[in-house]
DNA sequence: CTGGATGCAAAATTTTTGCAAAGAA
DNA sequence: TTCTTTGCAAAAATTTTGCATCCAG
């Protein structure tokens, strides 16, 4: 557990970001959540751990962390952004329309077609957002 | 011209949208853009066109035709959204990250193995969003 | 120490909404 | 006529910012 934050702080500042209680407290959310929180609730959530924190700060350590790619900006619903953390292996999404559960997956096939159709039009992708709005299969 | 009205009118009406004159000055804009306007820039156009319009107009307007599939909304850079008819065949977007140009394109291939990989999961495609953030190559 | 981070509250952005008047079918 | 749409302005919702203070390194 402790070790666990021990990792991330170094993590963090391997990046060059300073590590604050606040930004700890933010980063322990996104990796004990299973979904996609919106800023909102990681600021609910990191007062938990942390009742002082602030949504500034919320909003400035998202930005901070976004910046040197430890965390990742969604924008399913329209609605506000939602974020997770950017440790895993790439990976794009499919969002349940019925639930809004967000689903986790990976084409490698998919990946290095897009990277074609790219280099055609004399490009070179530096990143992408796929994400399938999908409905469970009446058999399914 | 007015041929071209016309048959956006009958469309409108055919997707039981009612047709109002801020309606049709609207999707003229979007007739018309050759880029993926927001709605601040649509309201802007719409109105040199009928300077009477709304804010308040164009987003319900913007709402209504999504809601029939007529407009697609985007949202590229996080933001406002960025819309688009629904006139043409469905495609995806590069977006050049240097420039802001988007470039839209297709493959039916992805597509494919798009809804491969949802029916693995048990789901099936109501839609989906593909963008590829990229920069001109070096050689290209 | 010193520059970056934080909290607070105010501001900026983008989008939505209530309501009375106007318009489409 | 009847139900929908519109304009206006106010309200919501989300994100950003100024500034004095605090804290990590």
């Amino acid at each position: 557990m402790t070790h666990e934050i021990d990792d991330i702080e170094a993590q963090l500042r391997a990046k060059g970001v300073q590590v604050t209680r606040q930004r700890l407290a933010i980063v322990n959310v996104l990796r004990l959540a299973g979904d996609h929180p919106t800023a909102d609730e990681i600021l609910s959530r990191a007062k938990l751990e942390d009742e002082s924190i602030s949504q500034a700060t919320v909003y400035r350590t998202l930005a901070a962390l976004e910046k040197v790619g430890a965390v990742l900006k969604n924008d399913f619903d329209g609605a506000g952004a939602r974020f997770e953390l950017a440790d895993r292996a790439h990976h794009d999404h499919l969002i349940d329309l019925d639930t809004g559960e967000v689903i986790e997956f990976h084409s490698e096939l998919i990946e290095s077609l897009q990277a074609q159709i790219a280099a055609e039009l004399g490009y070179e992708i530096e990143w992408h957002r796929l994400e399938l709005y999908a409905r469970k299969r009446p058999g399914g």
